[in-house]
DNA sequence: TGCAAAATAGCACGATCGTTCTTTTATTTG
DNA sequence: CAAATAAAAGAACGATCGTGCTATTTTGCA
């Protein structure tokens, strides 16, 4: 019995679902669930390589075939805890800017958020960072997973940093992928210095980057 | 038989030698250098977790125990692979740009090279990048290696900006650390676009976000 | 409430892991 | 050259890995 007989069925429910929304979950899909939360829990400070089946059956007190028979394979289960956590990226992020008013205004806000979900006042690692370290080097569906995330969400940033352009905030002349590369550097270097160097007032030092990315274009900072 | 009994025999041969001296070094030495060697090679792919004695046994043509009976744990031989790396590093990176003349001259000529080892003409990915990631989470030996090889790096970064800052190429009033930051974000970004996301012209744009960064602080840039 | 199907557990497999102990081979030294 | 010692191999250990197969339990629906 492989997937394909046996995943068309009751598929529709909660499918997409983002959020751990159990109300009309079936039994399967709430344990997957919970099953897909407690490996990101381990993502984030194992890696994405360091998850094992077994200390994820033990975390979540099953057995070993029964974490195993929801995703068929370790692969499977990696790629779902990157989708799990794309998901609460877009939720700590890229959500919370959209509500901000459209160019700088809402730049600011999603650097901000970036800035705390990478340095983590939740102490665990970005996985799209870690992840980068491990993958770059291992062809296959994880790999692509991951790629396939970060480009979303680094386009994302792209479209902010142009729509702040468009509207004026940036010069006509500047290039928003000069500008959204510079950003990610600092995003980068503060995971570093805070989640490895354990450095005190790195968020302040990317802060200042940013306001330096600023002042270069010519605007005034507050 | 520990080791403390084990290794003062004949020691002060060829202990601290840097490179891949094999004159007078004896036979024990030359392997112990060819196995680390070869963990390098295999570590700057795997990551230092990703380092197994079997497989560095198999890459040698040697036996497991053969390859751990120099290092007597897998942790030890991560970390001479740090060392190794280290010196790798100063020769690659710090060396040439000591012979640049101090502050900015030596700046660019450290950030160039800094450059070309991360973004890897040599297609290899960088410890102290991966093994970040890795050991953000795992107190023990082998991260304190990575820390302290680390440290000492950035330490040297931070001096040359200072030095480019006394000898006026900086205002007296820049912050030798935020260039310092700034221009380790540059690097991080430019790993994180070059090998993860295997994008083209990422030298370019770091090379870039280091002007930007000069002429910030109104330097001119040829 | 009973029946079908889904969800989970149990168990075993071959592989690989780091490490220990013993034996054999290579190398250095007197 | 021979004795001493270092270097390397061989074999085995307990553990853990991902995965497959079969049984049992739990769930959802007629």
């Amino acid at each position: 019995m492989n997937q394909i007989t046996k995943l068309p069925i009751r598929r529709s429910v909660a499918e997409t679902s983002t959020g751990t929304d159990t109300r009309a979950m079936l039994k399967g899909q709430q344990t997957k669930a919970a099953i897909v939360e407690a490996a990101m829990g381990l993502a984030t400070h194992l890696g994405l390589e360091g998850l094992s089946i077994g200390v994820v059956a033990e975390v979540t007190q099953m057995s070993k075939s029964g974490v195993f028979a929801h995703f068929g394979s370790r692969e499977e289960l990696q790629i779902s805890v990157i989708r799990e956590y794309f998901n609460q990226f877009e939720q700590a992020v890229f959500y919370p800017a959209l509500e901000a008013p459209r160019g700088l205004p809402r730049l600011r806000v999603l650097f901000d958020k970036w800035m705390r979900l990478v340095a983590g006042e939740v102490q665990a690692g970005c996985i799209f960072i870690s992840g980068a370290a491990e993958f770059d080097d291992r062809p296959g569906p994880v790999r692509d997973a991951l790629v396939g995330s970060v480009k979303t969400w680094l386009a994302a940033v792209n479209r902010a940093v142009l729509q702040a352009k468009e509207m004026g905030h940036f010069p006509a002349n500047s290039d928003e992928n000069q500008i959204a590369f510079e950003l990610h550097g600092l995003i980068l270097a503060l995971h570093y210095e805070a989640r490895f160097l354990k450095n005190a007032g790195s968020i302040e030092r990317a802060n200042k980057g940013f306001d330096h990315i600023l002042t270069r274009y010519g605007i005034k900072v507050l």
